[in-house]
RNA sequence: GCGCCCGUAGCUCAGCUGGAUAGAGCAACAGCCUUCUAAGCUGUGGGUCAAGCGUUCGAGUCGCUUCGGGCGCGCCA
C-alpha cells in the first residue's frame, strides 16, 4: 500500500471511532505544498462536516484525537479545518527497499482480471503516416501501457479497411502511377486518387518483379493493383510504428469482418431497428445515443464505413473484452455516439466504448506552420519527423501534454537536441544515477535508506512513492501527459539530490550506502516511467 | 444554427471528484565546476486565471450568458 492508501485507511478508521462512517474513495489525500503543513494533508473534516453535522474544525479535533497509526510522526490541524499529516522518518525510508525489490514491477497493480481492447491508429493502407497518426500512436500506446502497468489485460489492436472506395482509389492510382512508367498516354489521375510520391516508388518495384503484365484492364489487374498496395502500404506503415516501438497484438481486416455473411447476420439482428428511406437503408441509432439516424446501406447497394465498423465492435466485444477503448482524431467525435448506440442495440452497457480523442497536431519551423495534406504528398510525413527528431523526443513530445489540447510542436527546437528538450532533462537524471552507481559499486547498498535526512532527499522519496498512485491515476484518466508531468518533477528532484547531497563520500560509508540505495531506487522509478510513454532510459550520455 | 475541444505568466502548458499564498518548463536576469556527468544546481522578476453574472464557508475548477480560436454536423472514412 502507498503512504496515501494507508492515511485514508487510517483516516476512515478514526471515523468510524467517533460514529462517522465514510467511503475512503472520497477522501481527498494531497501532498503539502508547503513542509511547514506536514507530508501529507487532508479537507476530510471540511468535506464531511456537512454528513457529520459539526463544524469542520470541532470535527478535525474528534478525527485527530482519534487517529492512531505507527507511521505517523505528529498530526496538526491547521486553517479552515486541515488536517496535516507529519510521516516518521522510517515511514518515508521503506519506500527505498520496496522500489528496490519490486524493481521493473514496482508502480505494477496486481491483476485486475478486467480485459480491455485498445484501437489506435488504423490508418487507411492508402499512404504514409502522417503527424495526426504518430499523435494516436504515441498515446494509443502509452495508454495502453498504462492500463497494463495499471493491471489490465490489455490488447493493442489495428484496423485495417482494406474495402471499399478509398482502396478502389489506391488501386486506380497505383495502375495510373504504373501506366505512366510505360509511357502510357491519357493516364491521369483522378481527383480523388492518391497524389503521393510513395505510389510511384510501389510501381516501380510491380515493374521490376513483373514487368509489363499488368498493363491491360481488366478484373485481374485490377484486383492485383489493390493487394499490392495494400500489403505494401501495410508494410510501410507497421515497419514505422515498429521502429517508432509501437507495436500491435493483434491486426484485424476489414475483408474478414465481410467475410461468411457476418454483415448480413448482423443486419437480421438489427432488423427491428432498420428501416428504407429514398432508396437507402438506415439505422436509428438516435433512439439511444445519437443526434440522428445513419445510413448503414447506400441506395446503390453498397455498405456505408459504419456497417462493417458495427460488425467489427460486436466482433471485438465477442472476443470478451470487458470494455473497448477507441484512439481516434479528434475530427471523429461525431462518430462515438452512433457506434454506442449500436453497441446498445446488442445490450451492452454505454460504458464498454469509450473514445479517446487527439487533438491536431500543428508543426512550427522556422516561426511558420507547415501545413500537412495527404493529398498533395507535401506532408511531413511520421517517418521524416522519427528519422529527424528520434523515436525518444518524439514519443515524448507527443505524449507531454493532454490529448484533448491542440500540441504545437516546434521541430526546430525538437531537432536541436539542446538542453531545452524535456526529455534529455529526464535521461540525463537516469544516467546520472547509473553513473554514481558504477562508482560506488563496491559498496553494499543500505536499501534500510536510514541515514537519509536531508530536505532534497526527503522530497525525492516522497516523489518515489507517489508513482504507483500516480500510474493508477494516470490509468484511470487515460492521460499519459500525467506521467510526462511526473517525470519532470521525479528528475528535478533527483538532479537537485545530485547535486546538493555528496553521494559518495569514502570517509562517511554509512550515508553513502544509503545515499546509493536512494540513486538505485530513482533509477527504477525513472526507466519504469519512462517506459510506460515508449522513451529509453540510457545510461550513459 | 447545433454539437465537441480549448482560452491560466512574453511562449508552450499543469492545476488531482471545489480548498491554505495560482504552479512548471522555455525565454530574461544574477550566482555556482581543482571532488560522483554543468545535457546540471541555486536565486530573482513576471498573472484583472478571456469577460460578466450566479451557486457557497470557499470558484482557475461547478452553472448560465457573451467574446475569441480549432474541429465536426455526408447515401465520405
Amino acid at each position: 500500500m502507498t503512504n496515501e492508501e494507508l492515511l485514508k485507511e487510517t483516516l476512515r478508521l478514526a471515523a468510524e471511532a467517533i460514529g462517522l462512517s465514510i467511503d475512503p474513495a472520497q477522501i481527498v489525500i494531497e501532498h503539502s505544498r508547503d513542509t511547514a503543513h506536514g507530508d501529507y494533508s487532508t479537507n476530510a473534516a471540511m468535506r464531511f462536516s456537512r454528513l457529520a453535522q459539526k463544524k469542520p474544525l470541532d470535527l478535525a479535533k474528534e478525527l485527530v484525537s482519534a487517529i492512531s497509526s505507527p507511521m505517523l510522526e505528529k498530526v496538526e490541524i491547521a486553517g479552515p479545518g486541515f488536517i496535516n499529516f507529519f510521516l516518521k522518518k522510517d515511514a518515508l525510508q521503506g519506500v527505498v527497499e520496496r522500489i528496490i525489490q519490486e524493481g521493473d514491477d514496482y508502480g505494477r497493480s496486481p491483476k485486475k482480471g478486467i480485459k480491455i481492447n485498445v484501437e489506435y491508429v488504423s490508418a487507411n493502407p492508402t499512404g504514409d503516416l502522417h503527424l495526426g497518426h504518430t499523435r494516436c500512436a504515441a498515446i494509443g500506446d502509452s495508454i495502453a501501457s498504462l492500463l497494463d502497468f495499471a493491471g489490465y489485460d490489455v490488447t493493442r489492436e489495428y484496423y485495417v479497411n482494406d474495402c471499399g472506395n478509398q482502396v478502389e482509389h489506391l488501386g486506380h492510382s497505383l495502375r495510373i502511377r504504373y501506366l505512366e512508367l510505360f509511357g502510357v498516354e491519357g493516364a491521369v489521375l483522378d481527383e480523388d486518387d492518391y497524389h503521393g510520391q510513395d505510389l510511384i516508388e510501389i510501381a516501380q518495384r510491380i515493374k521490376d518483379r513483373y514487368g509489363d503484365a499488368y498493363l491491360e484492364d481488366n478484373q485481374e489487374s485490377h484486383d492485383f493493383f489493390i493487394r499490392f498496395g495494400i500489403d505494401a502500404e501495410l508494410q510501410k506503415i507497421r515497419d514505422d510504428l515498429n521502429a517508432f516501438r509501437v507495436r500491435f497484438d493483434k491486426i484485424t481486416y476489414e475483408s474478414d469482418i465481410r467475410k461468411d455473411g457476418k454483415i448480413e447476420k448482423t443486419l437480421e439482428f438489427l432488423k427491428p431497428y432498420l428501416y428504407q428511406s429514398e432508396g437507402a437503408t438506415y439505422l436509428a441509432t438516435s433512439k439511444f445515443l445519437d443526434d440522428k439516424d445513419r445510413p448503414v446501406i447506400k441506395a446503390d447497394g453498397c455498405y456505408t464505413y459504419f456497417m462493417p465498423d458495427i460488425v467489427y465492435h460486436y466482433d471485438k466485444m465477442a472476443r470478451g473484452f470487458d470494455y473497448l477503448i477507441d484512439v481516434l482524431g479528434a475530427d471523429h467525435h461525431g462518430y462515438i455516439a452512433r457506434m454506442k448506440s449500436a453497441l446498445m442495440m446488442k445490450g451492452y452497457p454505454e460504458n464498454v466504448l469509450s473514445a479517446e480523442f487527439v487533438q491536431v497536431v500543428r508543426v512550427f519551423r522556422d516561426g511558420q506552420e507547415v501545413r500537412m495534406s495527404k493529398r498533395t504528398g507535401k506532408a511531413i510525413a511520421h517517418r521524416d519527423l522519427v528519422e529527424d527528431v528520434g523515436v525518444d523526443a518524439v514519443r515524448y513530445f507527443f505524449s507531454e501534454r493532454s490529448q484533448s489540447s491542440h500540441l504545437d510542436f516546434n521541430y526546430n527546437l525538437a531537432t536541436e537536441q539542446s538542453s531545452n528538450n524535456p526529455v534529455y532533462y529526464a535521461q540525463y537524471a537516469h544516467a546520472r544515477c547509473c553513473s554514481v552507481l558504477s562508482l560506488g559499486q563496491d559498496i553494499p547498498l543500505d536499501i534500510s535508506a536510514k541515514e537519509l535526512k536531508e530536505e532534497g532527499e526527503m522530497s525525492l522519496l516522497r516523489l518515489l512513492a507517489d508513482f504507483p498512485g500516480v500510474i493508477s491515476s494516470s490509468a484511470e484518466e487515460r492521460a499519459p501527459y500525467k506521467v510526462a508531468a511526473y517525470i519532470q518533477k521525479l528528475a528535478a528532484a533527483v538532479h537537485s539530490f545530485y547535486t546538493n547531497c555528496r553521494i559518495i563520500d569514502r570517509g562517511d560509508l554509512a550515508t553513502t550506502a544509503s545515499r546509493l540505495a536512494l540513486a538505485k531506487a530513482s533509477k527504477i522509478v525513472l526507466k519504469n516511467a519512462l517506459g510506460i510513454l515508449g522513451v529509453s532510459s540510457p545510461e550513459k550520455m
